[in-house]
DNA sequence: ACCCAGGGTCGTC
DNA sequence: GACGACCCTGGG
């Protein structure tokens, strides 16, 4: 374990706001001079942004600057993906300005599985509340500058808990999907590492929807956000379906508009880069909401 | 006190 | 393919 700094200067499409608010993830909170603190693999990591310059520093076992380009995507051109998005039409050229510091991170496969179960029909504040007591529980602790952190559980120490002790920890009724889900991944009946290899993202999703508790929108937002970043799916929510109603489809109920039909038009719209436009539209709609 | 919604999925019909 | 049930919590 040791302290590491590492710096951007100059930096082009980041603002940590965007990135760690934009519903993607979970373990990150601000701190009070509005910079973010989170737990990415054994690490500890803060990030700040002062002026155009991003300064990172972590305590933990890996080196942070490798860790920083592959977990925040920096060798990514966000500038030409915006430029892209912003084209297309006037709304994504609004939603692309308002969250113009997004980047999809690449989080750990077997953590993103997890963390999306429990999103189901859940809150943004409740399931970071779970995978809080989760890591407490399960995890391991590192204590850094008089404070205490949890790493994400592993797949082998997840798997010692029960059913009992999952739903002591507040998942509800996702209890038995998280129970089965890591014993499927424990005796490897879905291999994380094999699913990393294969190329065509309509396998990968079929896989990861045997898993226990993932349905078309959780598979959709674990080939997103986690280390397989596939920007070719659409994870269609309550705030996504409501977004493509009001600048679209325009359905006096949006509940009632057809799945098939945004499908569809996210399809034609914008791609093979509709995971990001997604992530752009859900920012802006739900913290304009 | 009561109702509602939240980054949906599952079992049943 | 449609429909209701599902645990829990914060906010109106």
């Amino acid at each position: 374990m040791q302290e590491q700094k590492y710096i951007i200067e100059d930096v082009d499409s980041f603002e940590p706001k965007h990135i760690f608010e934009c519903g993607q993830c979970f373990r990150w909170n601000e701190n009070e001079n509005g910079s973010y603190i989170g737990v990415v693999g054994s690490n500890v990591i803060n990030v700040e942004k002062v002026d155009n310059n991003i300064l990172f520093s972590s305590f933990g076992a890996d080196n942070l600057e490798k860790l920083a380009i592959n977990y925040f995507d920096l060798n990514r051109d966000y500038k030409e993906i915006k430029r892209r998005l912003s084209s297309i039409d006037e709304y994504l050229a609004n939603s692309v300005k308002y969250g113009s510091g997004i980047r999809i991170l690449n989080q750990d496969l077997w953590e993103t599985i997890i963390s999306f179960i429990i999103s189901a029909n859940n809150n943004i504040p409740r399931i970071k509340g779970i995978i809080e007591r989760m890591s407490k529980k399960y995890g391991n602790k590192i204590e850094w500058k008089g404070k205490e952190y949890y790493t994400f559980p592993t797949v082998e120490s997840l798997s010692k808990a029960t059913v009992e002790d999952l739903r002591n920890l507040g998942l509800g009724f996702r209890d038995v999907r998280i129970y089965e889900t890591t014993r499927n991944i424990l005796n490897k009946e879905v291999d994380l590492e094999e699913l990393h290899k294969e190329k065509d993202t309509k396998k990968v999703r079929d896989t990861l929807l045997t898993l226990s508790g993932v349905g078309p929108k959780v598979a959709d937002c674990i080939l997103l956000f986690s280390t397989l970043k596939r920007f070719d799916v659409f994870p269609i929510d309550v705030w996504v379906r409501r977004v493509m109603n009001d600048l679209y489809i325009k359905n006096e109920d949006e509940t009632k508009v057809n799945k098939k039909e945004i499908e569809k038009l996210a399809k034609e719209k914008y791609g093979n880069l509709e995971g990001l436009a997604q992530q752009y539209l859900f920012y802006w709609k739900r913290d304009t909401a």
